[in-house]
DNA sequence: GCTAGTTTGTGAATCAATTCACAAGCCGCA
DNA sequence: TGCGGCTTGTGAATTGATTCACAAACTAGC
């Protein structure tokens, strides 16, 4: 397939939201103008966003509401269940683990890893800590699809390394560091430090 | 001044972070090749990121750490203490509050809000969290620079609007939808849902 | 079935970001 | 002082993303 931007996933992820809550309210279609609207861009790069996979609307209509929730949804891969692992049971890790978006999309919180002693064998919201050295035969047995960093920058790359070596394919790192993985490897980082930066740099030198 | 790329200010937040460890490991000076294979990037894109601010380095020699960590420092606009609220003192509020890496560069809490009576005059990390109520009066007594907002997503276009109004001119918001807010405002929104998509569509579509 | 009014889908044009490539400048050494 | 080896700073070229603009296709009303 195409190469496709990143940035076009990201408001194709935003399209479905929109259209999530259209089907909640009973709208039967929606023009690329008012998605664009809603998403802050504009009805061309809606139309092309969506061009890239089909053709999903009929012309002089716009779009059906749930036909066109399906198809961002079997695009986007959000028809299977996705098993995710908590990698650093700390203040990220149960904020994470506490956050009900997960399940709502259908990520489902397989466990949490953790090397500290006090933590391991305790449980938030009905995630199991584990022993980190457990890491290897836990994910050839239950055969997570995607591991979420939340450990101390200095550990970020070690980890995903390991996470690599087991075999799985995707990432979702929040310590802020960029980090190095192998090409077959998907890794996104959440950086807040350098969103907030963003925002001194906006106010200190918009004249 | 010419519009910077939001992408160029990450960067420049990256090398940041890549200097300050070198500093502390006594690393006199660094080229732009090696802040470049820090941070997945070229070296050509290092050099024209901080060319758009000024000039640096020295040729055949690099950039002296200490001096490049300074400058940057001042282009990000992090000389100053910057005062933040909370708003939404739920797991993510509670994530954030706790998270060290505020303090660490300059930005200091001043409060968090809420309008549930439950949590109200309780502390967590030696922030109050304060009535919602008291917001309007609390921000033109303290002046906070950066509102962080930590509610669910159907309140926050209203209380980005009630931030806009109370004269706040930077926010970032953890709700997953795109607000609309004044020209002269900055919002950046941090949005995990959207980023896991991203994982799910590479995986999907990696064939 | 014709017309007026919409809205899509998409090449072409524009705008933006990244990469190339090289002259200019600095260091160290003889 | 002059030469060899590096590394910067930056126009020019390229690559990539967004916007424009319009023909094609549909609905509704008569």
């Amino acid at each position: 397939m195409k190469r496709i931007a990143d940035s076009t996933v990201r408001r194709l992820s935003l399209y479905l939201r929109f259209l999530e809550e259209f089907e909640g309210r009973g709208i039967a279609t929606v023009s690329s103008e008012e998605l664009a609207r809603r998403g802050g861009t504009t009805s061309a790069q809606v139309r092309k966003d969506l061009s890239f996979f089909g053709s999903f609307g009929k012309r002089g209509l716009g779009y059906t509401v749930p036909e066109l929730g399906t198809s961002l949804r079997d695009i986007l891969g959000l028809g299977k269940e996705w098993r995710l692992v908590i990698i650093g049971a700390g203040k990220i890790g149960a904020a994470l683990a506490h956050y009900r978006g997960f399940r709502q999309r259908g990520f489902v919180i397989n466990a949490a890893y953790d090397t500290n002693r006090e933590k391991i064998g305790r449980t938030f919201e009905g995630i199991e800590i584990r022993d980190m050295a457990r890491f290897e035969a836990d994910v050839a047995k239950d055969l997570p699809d995607i591991a979420v960093l939340a450990v101390p920058t200095e550990a970020a790359q070690p980890v995903l390394d390991r996470v690599a070596r087991a075999g799985i394919k995707a990432v979702l790192n929040f310590a802020p560091a960029p980090l190095h993985a192998p090409a077959e490897m998907t890794v996104k980082t959440v950086n807040m430090a350098m969103e907030l930066e963003g925002l001194t740099f906006a106010l200190t030198n918009k004249e």
